[in-house]
RNA sequence: GGGAGAGUGUCCCGAGUGGCAAAGGGGGCGGACUGUAAAUCCGCUGGCUACGCCUUCGUAGGUUCGAGUCCUACCUCUCCCA
């Protein structure tokens, strides 16, 4: 592992956060001598980021806290084109309504770990509609599409892929790369933005963005790509039975995301503690050092950071006490995921399948819970269920005044009557 | 515009002969073993008021006792020719 003279590349390189860089030797001066911009796109066809934003979003972070400024670029032209690296098939297009409405979403996360310039900070968030928006055609041909090579377009692999596997690209998705080396160009012009990061996915486009910049403007742009992460099984991270880990906490509660964390592979525990926690180094070294179970501190650990950065530290440490209680006292924490309902209703009784799948949302429909329970899946109070046509009443209340209903090991709701 | 092919279980890939709730994977969920891990093994993976009923194979019709399968039209996509 090279050691560079700046602050900024030695944090990335340490953290595990390069994969390329272009002209290493040159961008490591720059950032040493001085304070460089950087950024970072991303696409905003969801209402909050998820998982597998997180890794771009922390190289931003350190690029702030190493003394430089990022921004934060958000697509809200470019998602209406749609990227075609890695997909076979089309992106969706919104509508600029639901792209404005996602914006103001994301941009809540960011500042979870960007200053921006309201908070006393330098970060800025950019969005790309605000000239992508307003190209004339005619202009745009003559003084950037003249700079682009077909020929070589067409080599990049996901075109090529896209060619070779006879599916179709649009031509408007193949113009996605040409934008995408435009916005760079241009947040140069704006803000002297040098430099853009991105996942190793986007090393091609990134390349063409310091090529256009070169033709048109003569400035020395560079590029840095961040290692694509899949957990040590191999598996993409991020992906759950519910979809992506969202960073939203109305979409995935701070206990929903410490679990996700906390249930970390073991031979990803010291890479995830470099990349999604910024705790030291040294820190990390003595966490990781633990052998066969004792590691589950440092998982334990892993989740609690990482959940703080994201929703704060109060939620970390409520959903760390969460856990311990549900998983290792064997206890009854009030804080766990709850669902209320009328007393008179439970009065009443109701059944276990009504319980599971209507009110709990554990299960999906009434014969999930029926296969469940076949399966000894489904517990109540943490007694396995046997009978489907069982009835739970006021009677199964505990004396923490809930019904806890649990599916597997991990997933628990609370019933509480009010 | 002409010709050739494709669309299957709302997660994905993918078999499919007129009797099909539809092979097989992957993924996911549950169980066992463990450490809330991985690996391994086992079970499940349309809905319901459930020995029955209802809804599914691009869309809409048709032929048949019976259609994913045959016919017609339409939609979408791919390839070749113009």
């Amino acid at each position: 592992m090279s050691t560079y003279k700046s602050d900024f590349l030695n944090i990335l390189s340490e953290r595990g956060f390069i994969h390329q860089v272009s002209e290493p030797d040159a961008l490591d001066a720059r950032a040493a001598s001085g304070q460089i911009t950087a950024y970072i796109g991303y696409d905003c066809t969801a209402a909050s980021l998820h998982i597998g934003h997180l890794l771009p979003t922390m190289m931003l972070y350190w690029l702030q806290q190493t003394g430089h400024r990022p921004i934060a670029l958000m697509g809200g032209g470019t998602t209406r084109v749609g990227d075609p690296s890695g997909k076979d098939e089309s992106r969706r297009i919104l509508t600029e309504d639901m792209i404005n409405e996602n914006l103001r979403s994301i941009r809540q996360t960011f500042s979870k770990f960007l200053k921006f310039e309201s908070d006393g900070g330098n970060a800025v968030m950019a969005n790309n509609a605000d000239w992508l928006n307003q190209l004339n055609y005619i202009d745009f041909l003559r003084d950037v599409g003249r700079h682009f090579s077909v020929n070589r377009m067409l080599s990049f692999d996901s075109v090529k892929m896209r060619l070779e596997r006879q599916h179709e690209l649009s031509f408007l998705e193949f113009n996605y790369m040409i934008l995408q080396a435009y916005d760079f160009v241009e947040l140069n012009k704006r803000y002297g933005c040098a430099l853009q990061m991105g996942g190793s996915d986007q090393w091609g486009n990134i390349v063409n963005g310091i090529d256009l910049g070169r033709r048109m403007n003569d400035a020395h742009l560079f590029a840095l790509t961040a290692p694509l992460i899949t957990t040590a099984s191999g598996a993409k991270m991020g992906k759950t039975a519910a979809g992506a880990v969202w960073l939203n906490a109305d979409l995935v509660s701070p206990y929903g995301y410490w679990q996700f964390w906390r249930n970390t592979e073991d031979g990803d525990v010291a890479r995830f503690l470099k990349l999604f926690t910024t705790l030291p180094l040294g820190e990390i070294a003595k966490l990781t050092a633990l052998q066969g179970s004792e590691i589950n501190e440092a998982k334990k650990v892993l989740a609690t950071e990482a959940t703080a950065l994201m929703h704060g530290r109060a939620a970390a440490d409520e959903a760390a006490g969460t856990a311990r209680k549900t998983f290792e006292e064997g206890t009854f924490a009030a804080s766990l995921p709850t669902v209320e309902v009328a007393r008179a209703t439970l009065e009443q009784g109701i059944g276990v399948l009504n319980a599971f799948a209507e009110l709990s949302s554990l299960v999906s429909s009434n014969g999930d819970a029926r296969r469940q329970i076949k399966a000894a899946g489904l517990k109540v109070n943490d007694v396995t269920v046997s009978d489907e046509k069982m009835v739970l009443t006021a009677k199964d209340l505990t004396a923490d005044g809930a019904i806890k209903l649990s599916l597997g090991k991990k997933k628990h709701v609370l019933l509480k009557p009010i």
